[in-house]
RNA sequence: GUGGGUGUAGUUCAGUUGGUAGAGCCCCUGAUUGUGGUUCAGGUGGUCGCCGGUUCAAGCCCGGUCACCCACCCCA
């Protein structure tokens, strides 16, 4: 955590930080209980800021979901949260073809690299390579990851056959990774991934994952197409987060999910419900034709809210059809009038702007109307 | 932290070799005195981001500065 956080000094000479995600912090909730039902489920939506230079798909203040089950070391904790993110993306109507959740282990990792020949002092160095192979072309990065594995070009090539991986049962990893406990998990969750079917999820090994308190399974969702290139939500399992700040020690899964990143991706593909972008501010909209009735108008509101629907009534005093015409504005679907002839007789008239046509009645058959 | 781009009406943007500040949309008023959408007529609205310089004259040229956008970096 470093030059990326949003730090200062408070007015006590404290150092603080504003959060740059929601795990550490949930972690230190999970750590805080004396007791707890384990395991605990848990999902927030928490502003988080990060001090970087703003631009596409990413902001100093973002909103983010976070999803997160602690207290099983089960994979089946692994496999709903991906369900939900599965779920969240089929309630936008996303075809599996525009976007890819790449999944890996960490645990798998590091034995994998372990076994090609990389050094436990390399280790971070070879993770942080991995990382970039999306940044620069394959002979660039080839050049790059020698780097990494300390000018060692056998072991660099068994790491391109690494990364190079398609499929779990590809003859060359089973050889490599023969005995591996990591490896046997991998290939677990390969399969109960299968089983369940989620046609998005493709292991990769070449996503690692920058957070360095993953420890497990690992995964991220992308975006196919080129025009956002940022991860939409990335996500895993971490064993020792909540130790940090306590002496439990939880394991949990879970991930956090960008609001602007899953916006620019829905906008992208046109994914945006109608429901949103045609949303009514309000249920009726109360409209008042004279100065005198405004005392009405509000006991009406207040009246019809109580039934549980949302009022918007006349502030500006204007003319009856600027009020209909604010009405129509905000696709406010009924408009109540109130006047003089309603207060005298009792009876109110009640307007469907969608189709033209005028309801009248008391004001308790108007709100029986609306239900 | 590095590089590029853009700043003109509420908004989206024009603005010619430097010579009186423009359009669409929105908004307001009326046609239509208590019932929206369409149409027609009219109208409001700008310290041209800010500071300085050159010039008889700067939205336009020059220097600086700020803000926003895009990309790099980074993404714990």
């Amino acid at each position: 955590m470093g030059r990326q956080s949003y730090c200062f000094e408070d007015r006590g000479g404290r150092e603080v930080i504003l959060r740059p995600e929601m795990t550490p912090s949930l972690a230190r909730m999970v750590a805080a209980q004396g007791e707890l039902q384990l395991p605990v489920r848990w999902f927030s939506m928490p502003l988080c800021y990060r001090y970087e230079r703003p631009q596409r798909g990413r902001v100093r203040e973002f909103l983010q979901f976070n999803l997160d089950i602690l207290g099983s070391e089960n994979l089946a904790a692994e496999l709903e949260v991906i369900l939900v993110l599965q779920g969240i993306m089929d309630s936008f109507k996303a075809p599996s073809s525009i976007y890819r959740i790449g999944w890996s282990s960490r645990r798998f990792m590091s034995d994998a690299l372990s076994r090609c020949g990389v050094s436990n002092e390399l280790a971070g160095e070879v993770f942080s390579a991995i990382d970039k192979r999306d940044k620069m072309s394959t002979d660039k990065w080839a050049d790059f990851l020698l780097g990494a594995c300390g000018g060692d070009s056998s072991v660099t090539s068994q790491v391109i056959s690494l990364v190079s991986v398609e499929s779990l049962a590809d003859p060359w990893l089973v050889d490599l990774m023969t005995g591996s406990t990591a490896f046997q998990e991998v290939v677990e969750f390969n399969k109960l991934l299968q089983e369940v079917g989620i046609p998005s999820a493709v292991f990769s090994p070449g996503v690692v994952r920058g957070l360095d308190y993953y420890t497990g399974i690992v995964f991220e969702l992308m975006d196919t197409g080129g025009e956002n290139k940022r991860s939409l939500c990335g996500g895993g399992r971490y064993d020792n987060l909540v130790g940090l700040f306590g002496n439990k020690r939880i394991s949990g899964v879970g991930f956090g999910l960008g609001v602007l990143t899953l916006t620019l991706f829905l906008e992208t593909y046109g994914l945006i419900p109608d429901r949103v972008k045609e949303a009514s501010t309000a249920d009726v909209y109360i409209a008042v034709a004279t100065p005198e009735a405004i005392a009405a108008a509000c006991l009406l509101t207040a009246l019809v809210r109580s039934n549980g629907f949302r009022v918007m009534m006349d502030v500006s005093g204007k003319k009856l059809g600027k009020q209909f015409n604010e009405a129509s504005r905000y696709r406010i679907p009924f408009v109540v009038t109130v006047g003089s002839e309603e207060i005298n007789s009792g009876n109110y008239k009640m307007k469907n702007l969608v189709d033209g046509s005028i309801f009248t009645g008391s004001q308790e058959e108007i709100v029986g109307r609306l239900k």
